[in-house]
DNA sequence: CATACTTATATAACATGTAATATAAATGGA
DNA sequence: TCCATTTATATTACATGTTATATAAGTATG
C-alpha cells in the first residue's frame, strides 16, 4: 500500500481532497439511486429540487441556486428539456430570460424521490458523518476511513 | 439573491457541495500559484509531491498515492514528462511497469515551490479553516462564507 | 430615436475526473 | 512448455465542471 499523500499533505491538497471526497459520494449516490430505480443523473437532481423547492427559476436563478457557472445550468436545463422533465418557456416580459418549470412528469418523479429516494441518501450521508465533530482534518480523515469501510449504498435501510 | 439550495438541503447534497468547495479551493491555489510564478497546474503538482516525497514512483501507485484512478494519472504523467517535469522508464525486471521520477527541472521545481509557494498556501488555507470545529455542516457553511469574504488570494503572506 | 452599454443565454474550447476496454507482459498450472 | 489467467498501462468515450466569447434583447443617453 502506497502512503495517500493527498491526505499526508493536510491543508496544502485539501481542495483536491475534498473535491474527491465530494465525487466518491456523488458516486456512491448514483449507485443508490440506480439501484432505487431513480433514472436521472445525480448532478441533474438539484435542478429539479430547485424548482421543486423555489418555484420555476430563470438559467441564471438555476446557476446562482446550484452554485455552478450559467454555461453549466444552460447545458442541465437543456438535457432534463430533452428528457422531459423541465420545461422552458420565454418569460413575457423579457425575450432574454427563460423561465424553467417542472413538467409533469417531473413533477411526478420529483414526488417518487421525496418520498422514496431522498430520505434515504440522507440517512445514509447522515450515518456517515453525522455524529462527526472537531477539526475538519480529522472529520475528512473519518469520512474517507467510513467509506472505505462501508460505502454509502450499505448505509442505506433497506427497502422492504 | 436566490436561496443555496445545495447548502440547504444539508446531507443530501453533501457530495455536490464538497466538490463544489474543493473546485473552488483549487481554482483559487490555482491563482496564487500563477501570481507566485509557478508554471503548472494545481492538479499537476500532487504528482511532484508524491514522488518527491516517496520516491519514484509506478503509474499505478501515483494513481494510488494521489487517490485518483489509473487512466487519469496515465494521462498526467504523460502531460508532465512532455513539459520536462518527469521521466519514466521501464522497469528492468517488469516490462509493464513504467518508473516514474523527477527530471533534474522537476527537482528545481520542487525545491521553488517547497520554499516559496507551499507554505503560503498551506498557511492561507490555515487561515480559512484552521480554527474550525463542531459538526461537519457547520464548517462547510464557515468556509463558504470565508472564501465569498475573502478568498485565499487574500490570505496568503505577502511576498516580499 | 439611434447608438452604445448592459444583461441573459448559448456556444466553443478546454480541464480533469470517471468507467470500460485494449494491449502487452508476467505468472501459474495441466 | 504451452496456454489461460492476471496485472500494468494505454486508449476511448463520456460526465461535468470551467473560462472566454458570441448573440440577442433590454436600457439609457446624446
Amino acid at each position: 500500500m502506497v502512503e495517500d499523500v493527498v491526505r499526508s499533505f493536510g491543508f496544502l491538497t485539501l481542495g483536491t481532497r475534498m473535491k474527491r471526497i465530494g465525487e466518491k459520494l456523488q458516486a456512491d449516490t448514483q449507485r443508490i439511486m440506480d439501484e432505487l430505480g431513480a433514472p436521472l443523473q445525480a448532478s441533474q437532481y438539484p435542478f429539479l429540487a430547485a424548482i421543486d423547492r423555489l418555484g420555476p427559476l430563470t438559467v441564471g436563478e438555476l446557476a446562482d441556486a446550484i452554485g455552478i457557472t450559467q454555461p453549466g445550468a444552460t447545458r442541465t436545463v437543456a438535457q432534463l428539456v430533452e428528457l422531459g422533465m423541465l420545461e422552458s418557456e420565454q418569460a413575457p416580459d423579457d425575450q432574454r430570460r427563460r423561465i424553467v418549470s417542472l413538467s409533469k412528469e417531473g413533477r411526478r418523479l420529483v414526488a417518487n424521490a421525496k418520498r422514496d429516494v431522498w430520505p434515504r441518501i440522507r440517512e445514509a450521508v447522515a450515518d456517515l458523518c453525522g455524529d462527526l465533530d472537531g477539526p475538519l482534518l480529522d472529520q475528512l480523515a473519518a469520512m474517507e476511513d467510513g467509506l472505505a469501510a462501508r460505502p454509502l449504498q450499505r448505509r442505506v435501510v433497506k427497502v422492504t
